[in-house]
DNA sequence: GCCGTTTTCGGCCCGACTGTTTTCAGTCG
């Protein structure tokens, strides 16, 4: 071999590689011993850059390193380090004080970075293997600090770990939920069930479910939980709280409130932790103590005046004496408690802020600002523009879809079959979509006379409802797509997408992307990122994702949020800057049967997610508006577009 | 290590449960 170039640069680091990186610091400073400040600093800063919309590493290396809250002067010259070189020194030092994979051992339920340090030092294990082989070797024990029981439970974490269920998308949690909450509701004195937690806030996936219970009888409600079918091990059970884990599943928490003294507690265990620590903040400053009971007012010991310690005797002295009688002895202060969230954030000083918004960031500025957005609701949608049947890989038919649609008070349902190009899902030849559009135009022509004649359905709208042809288009490996121009000028709308050629360069498949964003036939691209959630899990697309939202706000190409609850697909922080860069969105539910119409509400919490509002959502338009906008008339830019090419349908 | 409608220094959210350390540390959410 040759003599490497000199100066080649190192790849780029994804954000969640440098997200890893100070992770991994994070937890060897907190097995090392060191300030928990500090540790805590390095997580927070890997969760934001983890989350950031900002592809970090490029931004370092073109030199314009972005803003990231929790990122400060130290983090930023590591990420420049590792950006330009693609060593960190820092954590090449780290390891020779601390062996990397002790890391391992913190993931053990139970185990914090005491117990680990301990396990090292004292017995030498320096990974899971080493525990596990010196737990069945007996071997593990005879030091002080480790007990028969301890060594019990680390054998008990050990087990959890290794049958540790992987995060449940939004479709499965719910499942799980409505079972306990039916169950919990019966108990006696219970009042109220409310699921709360990252559930509540909609995040994509959800770990451990968190409900809670208003009731008059804490220790029925809580007896009722532990003793559930499918529980297959109780974590822990007190009269406040208890957790279960569920057999194959994930554990779930239950919180106990006080009858209407919701308000906290609703805030506290809906989270997120970082919006939690802001709320904290401001309530300290305004001289109370939050916490799920409400707010205890901060006595003279609690407040942070630096000069006061001397004084303290003196200004004991000098309080008025009713106010010692008021507030009893010492310790039991003042508590303020409240019925409702709103209630909590008034006192505040904020406007509500809604769950999905509660992640620190920038609501709580907004929410003191009164600047929250108006978000989109399910209720802002006219009509869904991705769904299946049974034509390809659904399994309801076309009736079946369009009547569900009609049900749900649309104005309009795309039928998007499937292109012959995806053939294992039977995609549709030419042929077949001509055959497909008499059953939908005989559909249609039923529908309008029912409705002329005041037999539609309630929910049905006065615009009517009407099935549209559509279809789900393939953009095929070498770019091109899956019809040719004459059957896509035959859509009332075509929604584009990409299945195959997965692991192409992320220049090629930019441009297969920007190829169908640019095409004058091609109105929306379905689920942009390609990723999926859960146990099919794969990553997003390595696609330059500035150059898509150019080339989607330039074109007036929706941008889709797909609201399958294994896609969910753009992502929050991806719609958040698709809007930001002039780009309209579709939330659509991509239903490949009836009941799956519904999970477009998971769609629209992503998109919440995003802070996005109903104006930005082209399927919140009246179908007018919609099948004008893709017909190219009333797109912000139609060079390129043949103007006139879709034909009217309604 | 981060950060500033109190602060460039001195703070940094709070409580339940567990085990056992008879007054609290460790872990978790």
């Amino acid at each position: 071999m040759a003599e490497q170039p000199p100066v080649a640069p190192p790849p780029l680091p994804s954000n969640a590689d440098l997200a890893a990186i100070f992770d991994e610091i994070g937890s060897l400073l907190e097995i090392r011993g060191e300030l928990v400040f500090k540790t805590v600093a390095y997580h927070r800063a890997a969760d934001a850059i983890a989350h950031s919309p900002h592809e970090i590493a490029r931004d370092y290396r073109a030199g314009r390193p972005p803003a990231i809250p929790g990122v400060g002067s130290a983090i930023s010259d590591k990420i420049a380090e590792i950006v330009a070189t693609g060593r960190l020194r820092f954590l090449d030092r780290l390891h020779g004080d601390v062996p990397p994979t002790l890391v391992e051992l913190l993931e053990i339920p139970g185990v914090g970075p005491k117990t680990v340090r301990l396990l090292w030092e004292r017995l030498g294990i320096e990974t899971l293997e080493d525990l596990r082989t010196g737990l069945r070797a007996g071997t593990v024990g005879g030091v002080p600090g480790l007990t028969e029981k301890g060594i019990a439970s680390l054998r008990a974490g050990v087990e959890a770990l290794d049958r540790r269920s992987t995060r449940m998308t939004l479709g499965t949690a719910e499942r799980i939920v409505a079972a306990i909450a039916a169950r919990l509701a019966e108990a006696p004195g219970v009042r109220a069930v409310v699921p709360a937690g990252s559930f509540r806030r909609r995040r994509e996936t959800v770990g451990d479910l968190d409900i809670l219970v208003e009731t008059d009888d804490p220790a029925a409600a809580i007896a009722s939980f532990t003793e559930m079918p499918g529980v297959s091990a109780i974590v822990n059970a007190g009269t406040a709280k208890a957790a279960v884990r569920l057999a194959g599943g994930p554990q779930v928490d239950l919180m106990v409130m006080p009858p209407g003294r919701a308000g906290t507690y609703l805030v506290h265990f809906t989270g997120s932790k970082e919006h939690n620590v802001r709320l904290r903040a401001l309530a300290r400053d305004r001289g109370w103590s939050l916490s799920e009971k409400g707010f205890a007012r901060l006595g003279e010991a609690d407040e942070r005046r630096p000069a006061a310690a001397e004084s303290e005797a003196a200004e004991a002295g000098a309080d008025d004496a009713g106010a010692a009688e008021v507030e009893p002895a010492r310790g039991a202060t003042e508590l303020r408690t409240f019925a409702t969230e709103a209630e909590v954030y008034d006192f505040l000083g904020l406007a509500e802020v809604p769950p999905e918004l509660r992640e620190d960031g920038g609501e709580v500025e907004a929410a003191r600002a009164g600047r929250l957005p108006r978000l989109v609701d399910v209720a802002d949608l006219r009509g869904d523009c991705h769904a299946h049947s049974d034509w390809s890989d659904g399994i309801h038919t076309i009736e079946q879809m369009a009547e569900a649609g009609r049900a749900r008070g649309y104005e309009y349902l795309v039928l998007t079959d499937h292109s012959h190009g995806l053939a294992i899902a039977r995609g549709l030849s030419p042929e077949r979509v001509a055959a497909q559009r008499t059953v939908i135009a005989e559909l249609n022509a039923r529908f309008a006379r029912e409705e002329a004649e005041g037999v539609a359905p309630a929910a049905t709208p006065a615009a009517g409802f009407r099935l549209l042809q559509g279809c789900e288009l393939e953009i095929r490996g070498d770019g091109s797509l899956d019809f040719d121009d004459a059957v896509l000028a035959s859509f009332d709308v075509v929604v584009a997408a990409l299945h195959q050629g997965r692991r192409q360069p992320r220049g090629q498949l930019t441009a297969r992307v920007l190829g169908a964003i640019r095409s004058p036939h091609v109105d929306v691209i379905a689920h942009p990122a390609g990723r999926m959630l859960g146990e099919r899990g794969r990553d997003d697309l390595d696609l330059a994702w500035d150059e898509i939202y150019a080339a989607a706000a330039e074109t007036g190409t929706l941008l889709e949020i797909d609201g399958s609850d294994h896609r969910l697909d753009l992502a929050p922080e991806r719609a958040r800057l698709a809007v930001a860069a002039g780009c309209t969105l579709t939330i659509d539910s991509d239903a490949h049967r009836v009941e799956e119409l519904a999970g477009i509400a998971w769609g629209v919490a992503q998109a919440r997610r995003a802070w996005v509002g109903p104006g930005s959502v082209a399927n919140t338009w009246s179908r007018a508006a919609l099948l004008a906008w893709v017909g190219g008339g009333s797109r912000p830019a139609t060079a390129g577009r043949a103007a006139g090419s879709r034909r009217a349908t309604s």
